[in-house]
DNA sequence: TTGTACGCGTTATCAT
DNA sequence: ATGATAACGCGTACAA
């Protein structure tokens, strides 16, 4: 089998805790020995046991970061965040798709509490508010959310904020008519709010017929909604959406029904994923820094971690408008 | 602190063995004391400890997979189509991105093995063929590589063919002055030779000048090189590409300099990454089957891990040409 | 069908 | 500064 702390004892001809002790740089122990033991592991190749360790400290030095969707085209680097920091600190990470479903999140809180994982990332979840503070109690959690769980550490995206901002961009150059493609999600309308909040800051009325919610955001779902919402509609000059995947797939239903965006219809999108710029037009979009915020729900981890649980945080990460050409701003289009 | 078997063990007057008997379906048990025990379980809300387990039987259910970057966008696919295998047979994946890096490549096998994952999964992995093979000796692995190491489970991308019937498909459109963007990997030139075969299936002749190699595939790296290229060769009429990020990085080329794909330049790509079908025009592609990629190569270490490492085999997955756009097929434009 | 006792490799509590 | 020994929670011979 593996070499374990006893061949290195044995070796050494010291006991198995003074090489645990070097091992874990721990406790005052005379410069020989010290020598005698390491170059007995290195002599035998010795690698410690993460499991034993696990079982005897109670610490796997392993993370579980629960995803709805690795595919969606915001969490990778958000993923990558997590495990920069989370591997600068000599933790592993699971990764768990949980397909947006609840239930399997549930499961994989389960599964990985068994498998004793130190903590626990929930990005996006499914869960509510009081589901998820349940969890907090229970695990030791961060989140990343736009709801308001009770005694948790969070990390948010001003949605609210940035969908004001977004949409006040529109009406600043011009636009009256201005429709919104949006997600349906109970309990969460942060981004339809944010919308509602841009025209009433222009005086601008709402109008149902000019809103859009789907169930869920695929390109092509927003397609098709959106050939529906400008026939319903064709007044409407300028769309403001939930995110870039919504955003794309109102463009292609603009120029489907031979709507130049922005000439014939200005669109903005949200997050700033790797297309947003890639495509042509170039996404105007608002700026999520994905990466960071996966730093920071790690370090908020590490903080309830090292609380044991006991650790309480709602921070927001900061946005940032990034004009490009969906928007119309570059060429200055007088609007009617 | 948690719920132990012997917790539960006590409370249905049973020993632990039995527990352990219940918990994991093996022997033969009395249909009372087997309720008992269930209830037992339900009641004190036991949940196995995997760790402990993990230590007494030398299996983690956990297995580590090791991906160059997440952030690129052939991967989430492929780890979904990982982690759907791997949790049906009740397995947890640790995510790793190496960065491109062999150094952290190596350092993350070290790490995840002293964690005792039952298994790794390498995928484009930057250690060269007999770096693999001795890592296939020492861990259960089971790998995707264009390369070819000894004794060890893998399955490869007929990447040679693949780009030889790309190339071909430039040749029967007309194209002879064909070009190739790809990338420069030592010990690995596959897809370069594919590109060879095309050319030399259809009687031209290959021209290093119309060969540009990156160090790195992105599509701002393919833009400019791909002006150089297009600088120096302007009578080059279609470029094939190593990946579909290269072939972006091309069309963007193409379009700054005043030549629209496909009418002034066709343009092919491989992988069809999500991305081909949102771009404008949509790229023609060679599709890899990304998922099921996954699926594989997850299956293969499930076989591996069956047998104790003692497995070896060599799949190959299955190309399917996609023609969208960007070559101009669906045009027929007579080419001179 | 069920139970006893030991081992897995490490940490942690005492001593010395 | 160093060592003996008991946990940690579960699997597994071997018994009964």
């Amino acid at each position: 089998m593996a070499v374990t702390m006893r061949d290195v004892a044995e070796k050494a001809n010291v006991s198995i805790k003074t090489v645990s002790r070097v091992v874990n740089n721990q406790g005052e122990i005379s410069e020989t020995t010290r020598q005698r033991v390491l170059d007995a592991i290195r002599q035998l190749g010795y690698r410690p046991n993460i499991v034993a360790r696990g079982l005897a400290s109670g610490r796997t030095a392993s993370v579980a970061l629960i995803i709805p969707q690795i595919t969606d085209p915001f969490f990778p680097e958000l993923v990558l965040g997590v495990e920069s920091v989370a591997h600068r600190q000599g933790y592993s990470v699971f990764l768990c798709n949980t397909n947006e479903d609840p239930q399997q999140e549930l499961d994989y809180i389960d599964i990985l509490s068994g498998k004793q994982v130190d903590g626990i990332i929930l990005c996006g979840s499914r869960l509510d508010a009081e589901q998820l503070s349940a969890v907090a109690t229970r695990h030791h959690v961060a989140i990343l959310t736009s709801r308001r769980p009770a005694h948790a550490a969070v990390v948010s995206i001003p949605g609210r904020t940035g969908l004001r901002r977004m949409t006040s961009h529109l009406a600043e150059l011009g636009h009256r008519k201005i429709g919104y493609v949006g997600l349906y999600w109970p309990g969460d309308q942060e981004r339809l709010q944010g919308y509602y909040d841009g025209l009433a800051a222009h005086g601008i009325g709402a109008n149902d017929r000019y809103v859009r919610m789907l169930p869920t955001i695929t390109v092509d779902l927003a397609r098709h909604m959106t050939r529906d919402l400008l026939h319903a509609a064709p007044e409407i000059t300028a769309i403001a959406c939930y995110n870039d995947l919504a955003a794309l797939g109102v463009m292609q239903a603009a120029a489907s029904l031979g709507r130049k965006a922005p000439e014939d219809l200005a669109v903005v999108g949200f997050d700033d994923i790797p297309l947003a710029s890639l495509v042509s037009p170039q996404l105007t979009t608002m700026h999520v820094p994905k990466y960071m915020l996966g730093q920071m729900v790690m370090d908020l981890l590490l903080k309830v971690i090292a609380a044991k649980g006991d650790y309480e945080e709602h921070a927001y990460v900061e946005l940032r408008m990034i004009v490009r050409e969906s928007c119309g701003a570059k060429n200055r289009l007088p609007v009617g």
